[in-house]
RNA sequence: GCCAGAGUGGUGGAACGGCAGACACGCCGGCUUUAGGUGCCGGUGCCCCCUGGGCGUGAGGGUUCGAGUCCCUCCUCUGGCACCA
């Protein structure tokens, strides 16, 4: 390194501009040509399932899309360079209420508007350069795949897990439409923001609570693969509880009433009862002296906004049902209340309420005078009033069993054998987790195949007969009325009977298009399939999905549903696999100025700007460089034109290798050689630990490394100029598409860089000649010493002793101790 | 209220318990210039008595030869849940 050779002639004449518009539309039509990221599925390598979640098309792309395909894009592309057989699909989420709500506002059909918006999304994505699989391309609204919705829709029927019922269900009435449980965030619509409101209605149902279990068993072999706080959030919305189930005697019921407690030590405590005043059951128990106002307080419930409920502060409300219960445990007449803080569709819908160890139940018996006992001896210095903590029972016997004494759960076992035995109450499980509500009142989406007929009832429309297309209604005024717009179309309502041949009628609901979104992955499996929603031979050779990128908005929604579906399809022998998604990455959000962008905020920003500005190659950059994938990226802070100049002096090196192509690297300079080495080896590790952006980093760091060794070091013309650049275009093709396959063009190699297979690392290069010791005194750096990685302990400990500066800091002290790490750190530990 | 996660320069962010701030952005200085969103070189945590030294990863404590990293308490922020008995 003691000659500064200077290449001024080569850096003059070789540094042409780069213009990524030029390139963009060069290396285009050659890739659609060449169709490079057709997955194989001929056995000839291990197969790579790379999923992302499906676009929903609304309007073009925007922000989110670019950072969410193009972290994926990193992964599959990655795969890809690896030689792994990758199936990387695409397709659209095209049945939805934002569609129709846009369509309605446009005065358009919804398919109309639909199809448009996919045509301008997938030439985006075209020209974004996703690797993507065009040829397995679906769309939800298709008649070709909602047919099979359908026939899955049927098979759920068959088993009892598609039913109806009726009861008080989320209403949002901006959307005149129900929703479910998942959709409704702190009381508003997920969708439109507007305070829900329950009605009374006969809707349908998936009975995903029989899998409550197993979806959150199943999560255990997920640890690892999924972020801990989506497993995390899962199981809290699973929400299993174990507690049991206790009975009380109420007057003038020939039933004893069940409660669900998770705290049985405390039945003592239990001074009056509760039920949920939208129940069954606070309409069975009402005496008729309380029936005006019992119903005025449902009245009063029924009306209130989820909002309105959740609000904090706020009184607890109720009414005295003019009835009694016994206390099973000491034979106390305690009174039965119902009151909307308990739920209806949680437990039995009825509670024992124990003030002395429940806050709520505490609120509720000082607002009305209930007594109060304590059945839990608070711990020293306790103040406040309902106790929650440990510690032993106290008031707790009657002439058969005592729990005095005994701790909380030594107290929860001795009284429920003492139920047992007395037939009065036995363990059990509750979750949190409701049945999912599925139909929709809404027409941009599946139709029910289901036909209702007088004399038969419930009639699922036959196999053959699928698909139940939705009827044509252009024209017709799709606006929400609060029943389905299907109803309207009487042609296609009035039906014969499969079964009997009488007079019926179509149901005229559709599913929600989370029932879509539950199987789509399937379908890519083999989209052309007739006999069945997918081939069972290929879902098995693919399935579980690899890897699975998307939003965490989706973490209890979509996730959930679809690992349900996949363990039905499972029971139903149609799929060995258990689980959809064995790996998940959730990305973070692309925000403006510390806030997420939105029309009202005026702070969006358009994809398509940002790519005309600064190219897509420099746009994904900035996206993937930005931070780690899981972060939000705040775009007020990012610098795209800093991606377009490093990869302006990426490529300008291209141009400037000055060997063949095709020579031996193994001539070549070694210190750039071990640079080259190191970063592949290094690139390697951070992509599988999805630390994206150090990645880029490295690769930068190889360019200016490269960049130096040209300028004034080994010079143009040395094999590991070549050998490195090469190597940053492999690299940079899983970011930069477009320029590295600029770059590989420029170095003499025919298309595609995609496919030039990730390079190899000789691991000899990997060595270090020398390495820097670090010295401290006292755990502070003193001295850095250079020395050869394979220095013995006691070799480098003499060299740092040895050392003037340490010898100073040491100012006369003895030395106590010395760590030694060799070759990287020596602590001297002074007297 | 409950449950998670996170606090590092002017900014985005690096850092197997072992050199804090890699890599960038921005800024400063210089060189080029076929001139001005795009080249090249150098500098850039803070402070001081500046060939050296002190301080520094939200605050305080602890473990350790050694802590941004592990443990405890607190503060702040973000996300999730929110009367689930």
């Amino acid at each position: 390194m003691t000659e500064h050779v200077e290449h001024e002639a080569a850096a003059a004449t070789d540094r042409g501009s780069y213009d990524f518009e030029a390139i963009q539309a060069k290396w285009r039509p050659v890739w659609d040509k060449l169709d490079p990221f057709k997955a194989r599925d001929d056995g000839s390598a291990e197969r790579r399932y790379a999923l992302t979640m499906y676009p929903y098309p609304s309007g073009d792309l925007h922000m989110g899309h670019g950072e969410v395909f193009a972290l994926h894009d990193v992964l599959a592309r990655f795969w890809f360079q690896q030689g792994y057989d990758v199936l990387n699909p695409v397709g659209w989420d095209s049945f939805g209420l934002p569609a129709e709500n846009a369509a309605i506002r446009r005065n358009e059909h919804p398919a109309t508007y639909t199809y448009a918006n996919i045509e301008t999304q997938a030439n985006s994505i075209r020209r974004y350069a996703i690797s993507f699989d065009w040829s397995r391309r679906l769309h939800t609204s298709d008649p070709d795949y909602y047919r099979w919705t359908q026939w899955l829709f049927l098979r759920f029927y068959e088993r009892g897990l598609a039913y109806r019922k009726a009861s008080y269900v989320n209403w949002c009435p901006n959307d005149q439409t129900v929703l479910a449980n998942e959709q409704v965030v702190q009381g508003a619509c997920e969708r439109c923001g507007a305070a829900v409101t329950k009605r009374e209605l006969t809707q349908w149902y998936f009975k995903i609570t029989e899998y409550a279990q197993r979806l959150l068993d199943d999560m255990d072999a997920l640890e690892g693969r999924w972020p801990d706080d989506i497993l995390l959030m899962q199981r809290n919305w699973i929400g299993r509880s174990e507690g049991a189930f206790v009975d009380f005697e109420v007057d003038g019921q020939p039933e004893p009433i069940k409660v669900f407690t998770t705290r049985p030590d405390t039945l003592f405590g239990s001074t009056f009862m509760v039920v949920a005043p939208d129940s069954r059951l606070a309409d069975v128990l009402c005496a008729p002296a309380q029936r005006e106002e019992f119903a005025a307080y449902l009245d009063r419930v029924k009306g209130e906004t989820d909002v309105d409920r959740l609000s904090t502060e706020r009184e607890k409300t109720g009414v005295f049902l003019g009835v009694h219960a016994t206390n099973p445990a000491n034979g106390e007449r305690i009174q039965v209340w119902a009151a909307d803080y308990v739920l209806a569709d949680y437990g039995t819908g009825a509670i024992m309420a124990v003030p002395g160890q429940d806050h709520r139940d505490w609120e509720f018996a000082e607002k009305f005078a209930l007594p109060i006992v304590r059945t839990v001896e608070p711990e020293e210095g306790f103040e406040g009033d309902a106790y929650v903590g440990p510690g032993p029972a106290i008031n707790s016997a009657n002439d058969e069993v005592s729990l005095n004494g005994l701790e909380v759960e030594a107290a929860k076992s001795t009284i429920i054998e003492w139920l047992v035995g007395k037939g009065l109450g036995e363990r059990t499980i509750n979750f949190r987790l409701r049945d999912w509500l599925l139909s929709r009142q809404r027409f941009w989406g599946c139709p029910i195949p289901i036909i209702h007929c007088a004399s038969c009832g419930e009639v699922p429309v036959p196999d053959d007969q699928l698909p139940v297309e939705l009827p044509d209604l252009r024209g017709a005024d799709l606006a929400p009325k609060g029943v389905s717009p299907l109803a309207a179309a009487t042609d296609w309502v009035n039906v014969d009977c499969p079964k009997c041949g009488g007079a019926a009628t179509r149901d005229t609901d559709t599913m929600d298009t989370f029932v879509d979104s539950s199987w789509y992955f399937l379908r890519y499996l083999s989209p052309d399939y007739d006999k069945g929603p997918f081939d069972p031979e290929a879902a098995n050779r693919w399935m579980p999905a690899y890897h699975y990128v998307g939003g965490k908005e989706h973490a209890v929604l979509h996730l959930l549903y679809a690992r349900f579906f996949v363990k039905v399809l499972h029971d139903l022998g149609m799929l060995d696999a258990t689980e959809p998604f064995a790996r998940l990455l959730n990305q973070g959000q692309v925000i403006n100025q510390g806030k997420s962008m939105s029309k009202s905020l005026g702070n969006g920003v358009d994809l398509g700007e940002q790519l005309d500005n600064f190219g897509i190659d420099a746009v994904r950059v900035t996206m993937v460089f930005a931070g780690p994938p899981s972060d939000d990226i705040d775009w007020a802070d990012m610098t795209p034109g800093g991606s377009l100049r490093f990869l302006q002096r990426a490529w300008r090196l291209s141009g400037e290798v000055s060997s063949p192509a095709g020579g031996d690297p193994s001539s070549g300079d070694v210190s750039l050689r071990k640079a080259t080495h190191k970063t592949v080896h290094e690139a390697t590790a951070l992509i599988e630990s999805y630390r994206f952006n150090v990645m880029v980093a490295r690769i930068m760091e190889l360019v200016n490394a490269t960049r130096k060794a040209v300028d004034s070091g080994c010079g143009p013309a040395d094999p590991a100029v070549r050998e490195a650049v090469e190597t940053v275009a492999i690299l940079l093709s899983l970011v930069a598409p477009y320029t590295a396959e600029d770059m590989w063009a420029n170095l003499g190699h025919e298309p595609t860089v995609a496919k030039a297979g990730w390079p190899a690392v000789d691991e000899a290069l990997l060595v270090e000649d020398s390495v820097t010791a670090v010295v401290q005194v006292a755990g502070k750096v003193r001295d850095r010493l250079d020395v050869s990685p394979g220095i013995s302990e006691s070799e480098l400990e003499q060299l740092a002793l040895a050392s003037a500066t340490v010898q100073r800091a040491l100012d006369g002290r003895g030395v106590r101790t010395v760590i030694v790490r060799a070759p990287k750190l020596v602590n001297i530990v002074p007297a």
